[in-house]
DNA sequence: TCTAAACTTGACCATTTTAGTCAGGTATGT
DNA sequence: ACATACCTGACTAAAATGGTCAAGTTTAGA
């Protein structure tokens, strides 16, 4: 199980927005610069982060994008969601509560799957931008 | 991030192989049909299990798996190791202390990425094919 | 001894996902 | 008006996934 780029470009730029959006709106390709990601691949992102008001655009010269929310209330859950990083461990659907790859019975692995589910999800869940910016103000190694 | 059904089925085929072979060993045709994991990739997958000592092979009529070790001492992570299921987040080398990405500095997100690694992991090797069997007995929901 | 069951090995392949690129827009501060 | 920056959708090469297929070897049991 591995967590693609496109989770993983979301956090960074947004840790990245999370430092310098103090005074002004921090452009894309600012951000582009500084994380070494492709400024193409970065508007794709951001376009979804504004769906999910994770973040507001400002257009025209001297925009750029803004946190929408207190770093506190942005988790690692939100980002994923939005940007569509989803945690799947089992194929089955969940909606039908027994019953797994059309058989009668629940698959012998099922609850494994979902408690691995869930035991990712409360990393996700725990863990806000906050959290990352103080993270790195320490540069603890 | 989601979880391949190389893994999964690995887990699955062995928790059905622990419940049957306290007599005799179990073929793969069985394992596949009261699964309903293809023979073919089955055997892919055994031969890498077998490889790594977590099951031994009897050839000839009659033949089939047998476990290799007691079903406390076979953890998750020997599984998902076995059938090379492993678990990435950075796309970073680990060996280069410093510097992501051909940069001079570690990237930003770094340890937060490792957080997760060791977090998944910890789940992965606190589970062993014992406990996935007590908890099939249970047939919990 | 013959045969069928079962393991063994390696090549092959269609589909899906990933990780972007590219080409055009539109809005707005200066 | 023009440069900067957001906005949108189509497109695509490469990798990973989830298998299949073919051709063995081994051995129990009739």
């Amino acid at each position: 199980m591995k967590l693609t780029s496109k989770g993983r470009y979301a956090v960074m730029a947004l840790v990245d927005l999370a430092r310098f959006d103090n005074i002004n709106p921090v452009s894309l390709r600012d951000i582009s610069l500084r994380q070494g990601i492709s400024l193409d691949y970065l508007e794709q992102i951001f376009s979804k982060l504004k769906k999910n008001q994770i973040v507001k655009s400002i257009r025209g010269k001297q925009g750029g994008y803004v946190l929408n929310k207190n770093p506190n209330d942005i988790k690692l859950t939100n980002i994923f969601h939005a940007v569509d990083e989803k945690v799947k461990t089992v194929q089955c659907k969940k909606e039908s509560k027994k019953g797994c790859n059309g058989k009668a019975t629940k698959c012998i692995t099922h609850n494994l799957w979902d408690e691995l589910e869930i035991h990712i999800n409360t990393f996700f869940e725990n863990k806000s931008l906050k959290d990352l910016l103080n993270n790195n103000k320490e540069t603890r190694v």
